[in-house]
DNA sequence: CGGAATCCCCCCCGATACTG
DNA sequence: CAGTATCGGGGGGGATTCCG
């Protein structure tokens, strides 16, 4: 274990890390960390807090990040059944990164929108 | 201009956000940064260092990266024609975001592989 | 070399309906 | 409440061909 910080300026890795980045860089998967990392949270209280996920995607991308280690699933027996998901310990280590990429992306928005007006501008003249 | 790190502790943003999160952190986009952080490459460039990536879509995703202002174009005229892509500033406050992650996948990648072989197996019981 | 254009397939994903 | 099942379209993306 323990894999020490793989020496990495840049390049390499071939197909393998590219697999494991789509699987937690694609559209829904980063949306959950993101509102899972205060702590647990239920499967429609989730749905809710996304907003604009249907029900069908919120289920399979749980169910991938589940398969991947990243969340767990807890079921309460309690009536009516209710069940918890919550980032696992290798979960929480995402959210350092993750909340890194969310920050510039709230940071850089309005200025991201700024050059795409001015591109499709340039190009439609 | 200056949005001085919008506080943000968890939720709120709602579609724009995921608009954002979305184009850069789709399949390719990340790829590409992370293979422009050392600097200009060029076309065929980047084509061999990212390897499985077909001409129709480094071209579609290059011209989504200009058109948010990631990074530039540059042609240089001389014979035969070359084109050199770059990451323009905001870009580059790209890398620190996306290295974090890249690592992360680099470092998490065995755990997760082995997490989804005791998942399939659970399953499959 | 660095593209643009066309064709076409596959699968992602939303909508809807049903279950425990 | 928390799912599963099924259908169907829309577009992401590969392969190929042609251009400057």
């Amino acid at each position: 274990m323990s894999p020490e910080h793989t020496q990495h300026t840049g390049e390499t890795c071939p197909a393998s890390k590219r697999e494991i980045l789509s699987r937690i860089g694609d559209k829904w998967s980063l949306e959950i960390v993101g509102n899972l990392w205060h702590g647990p949270k239920r499967f429609n209280e989730l749905m809710r807090s996304i907003g604009g996920i249907s029900q069908r995607m919120l289920t399979l991308t749980l169910r991938g990040l589940e398969r991947d280690g990243l969340i767990s699933r807890t079921i309460l027996p309690t009536r009516p059944p209710r069940v918890d998901y919550e980032l696992t310990e290798m979960g929480k280590t995402l959210i350092d990164p993750v909340h890194a990429l969310v920050t510039w992306a709230i940071n850089n928005e309005a200025r991201i929108h700024a050059c795409r007006a001015k591109f499709d501008a340039a190009e439609n003249s």
